[in-house]
DNA sequence: AAATCGAGAGACAACGTTGTCTTGCAGTAG
DNA sequence: CTACTGCAAGACAACGTTGTCTCTCGATTT
């Protein structure tokens, strides 16, 4: 018995076996003489031994991992994190497993996660993109292996990608504003360079555009404390806004701040971009459009799923629907 | 050129070299020809070649996979999402990368995911143990892989274990609600199988013995709902508390609702476990026992480093300290 | 009873890579 | 001019497993 993991060798010995028959037996193989089954499960048993999925994997033909890669934005921050979760219930029936990510708006992490994906041979990859151009995954990326955008559309390179409906969020938002009266709307909003956040902007203006309403725009804001710096300085201009919409989960947290600040949390109407837990339970409560990261994350599984099972079809959008959730703060007339 | 991915042999016959001399660029050994190195070079670029990291662990000595397992509660909730992120921010530098799983409170699937990493060959493992007994370890994980416990202790296998104080800011809490008045304290608490909820509980149960004071204990509660349900029932009762002590976020959450609507929450006051996003946004604010699962999972991350670089002390048990944060809703005198 | 068949079990090569050993060749010393 | 050194580069085996082929042996067929 050499030191170290035990392998089928070390089991074949103990079962006084051939290696093939152990194989045979690890993979289910019916063509095996009970009485060898059963010396060969006594030797697995006593030896511990625990088949090498590695070798296991170069060796085979369809050379499966079993593993799909998931690279997000952020793992730690909430809409992440539930899109993890999803892909995972996805996954575990199908035996899969998932190897994660944080990209943080960083393209060259991007590319060096993606490759850490191709030198790993999973067998899949759903990807947030973080920069502005994928093109490069045809060359990191070996062309069997099917990749899923999700949140974030990609350019230049052609695969399925899974969306909430940005723009559709955005122009729903301000008409409910417009709807209760508001003339003076502000849009506050996240990096110009994040395309989720162009979106949001482009269903802003559009709907203000139409019904010739002047735009007011804060943009460049990441955080919560650059938004509620922004918000204050926003709302102390001449004739500042009745209405704000934000375009993201921390600047509607930092709206919420300076409105509280100003004592204004009453007068001013707010409607942000993205649920967060607890928003139902502020004084008022927040008015959202609230994405579903559960849903993408499934959509996206399923979508990988597919390719993985040899679908060919067109790249597909799939768009997640968002849903204005009217809780008070968005229904302050203006 | 075969079909496929493109191999090392490949790119040797691309380059007119021998598949070691291939093999001897990529690792970056300095024994070679320039002229051949550049040669090398041109052929892994032109064919997009890429390492195969399952072929060359198998090969090498040290065989390393570059993975850790990091097997969570839910990587869906935000405890666990953020020592996730915690856990990755440490791994990225020495070039790890995380392969995730969530378990549910199953220990099946605590089975099932750590021997999905023992299969995979993981580098080490770091586990948050759902089930009653991890005895099971020695027998599935292979005797070189590491492991380190977080948020939960566990039981039959000796091991690193990151803590957070859960005795002691259970008393912090307690004691503060003392100090405020307080003499009918209420703990809402999780599952009595779950090791911290049991740790909690006991804290609780000790400053109240010590003080003289009769428990109130509602055990057994696993979601917001039930919590608030739960509380409802316990402030109808005659002679009611007057401070609540929850034990987990959801159960504080479900506790805060049920303080709103029967319009008790300038009344009885609340100290949660666990801090959670808005908590200082509430009216009141919720006061809270915060917890630090970034630091836990670096914590965790450097403790596993540390076995994985060879270090053979005892298994070392490391506390991560709680802080009270006082916000209005635990300062409600009684 | 001889020939045929089938099924179970082992021998062997191969997956893509790296460790080790050998070869070839230029440069140096005797 | 021969023998030796040193170093770059190739040949070959091996990692742990599975695909393929071959062999054996008992059962069935003629």
């Amino acid at each position: 018995m050499t030191p170290g993991r035990p392998t089928m060798n070390d089991v074949a010995r103990t079962a006084g076996v051939s290696l093939k028959t152990v194989s045979r037996v690890v993979n289910g193989e019916t063509t095996v003489d009970p009485a060898l089954v059963a010396k060969v499960r006594a030797a697995v048993d006593s030896l511990h031994y625990r088949p090498h999925l590695g070798a296991s994997m170069l060796r085979r033909n369809d050379r499966r991992t079993a593993t799909i890669g998931l690279l997000l934005e952020d793992v730690g921050n909430p809409f992440s994190a539930v899109l993890h979760r999803a892909v995972e219930d996805e996954a575990r029936p199908r035996g899969l497993h998932v190897l994660t990510g944080s990209l943080d708006e960083d393209p060259d992490r991007e590319r060096e996660l993606t490759r850490a994906c191709a030198r790993r041979h999973t067998d899949g990859l759903i990807l947030a993109p973080a920069g502005p151009d994928q093109s490069y995954l045809a060359r990191e990326l070996p062309p069997d292996i099917p990749v899923v955008f999700v949140d974030r559309p990609a350019a230049g390179f052609a695969a399925d990608t899974v969306l909430a409906g940005n723009g559709a969020g955005a122009t729903e938002a301000v008409r409910h504003l417009i709807a209760y009266g508001h003339r003076r709307i502000a849009f506050l909003g996240d990096l110009a360079r994040i395309a989720t956040a162009r979106q949001r902007l482009r269903g802003y203006l559009a709907v203000l555009d139409e019904g010739g309403l002047p735009p007011a725009v804060v943009g460049g804001l990441h955080d919560s404390s650059a938004a509620e710096a922004a918000t204050v300085d926003l709302l102390r201009r001449p004739e500042p806004p009745t209405a704000l919409f934000t375009g993201q989960n921390l600047i509607t947290v930092g709206a919420v701040r300076a409105l509280r600040r100003l004592g204004l949390r009453h007068s001013v109407a707010l409607v942000g971009f993205d649920d967060f837990p607890l928003a139902d339970l502020l004084e008022p409560g927040v008015t959202v459009i609230a994405q579903d990261p559960a849903a993408m994350g499934r959509a996206a599984a399923r979508a990988l799923f597919e390719r993985m099972d040899g679908l060919t079809a067109e790249p597909r959008e799939i768009r997640i629907a968002t849903t204005l959730i009217p809780r008070g703060s968005g229904e302050i007339a203006g």
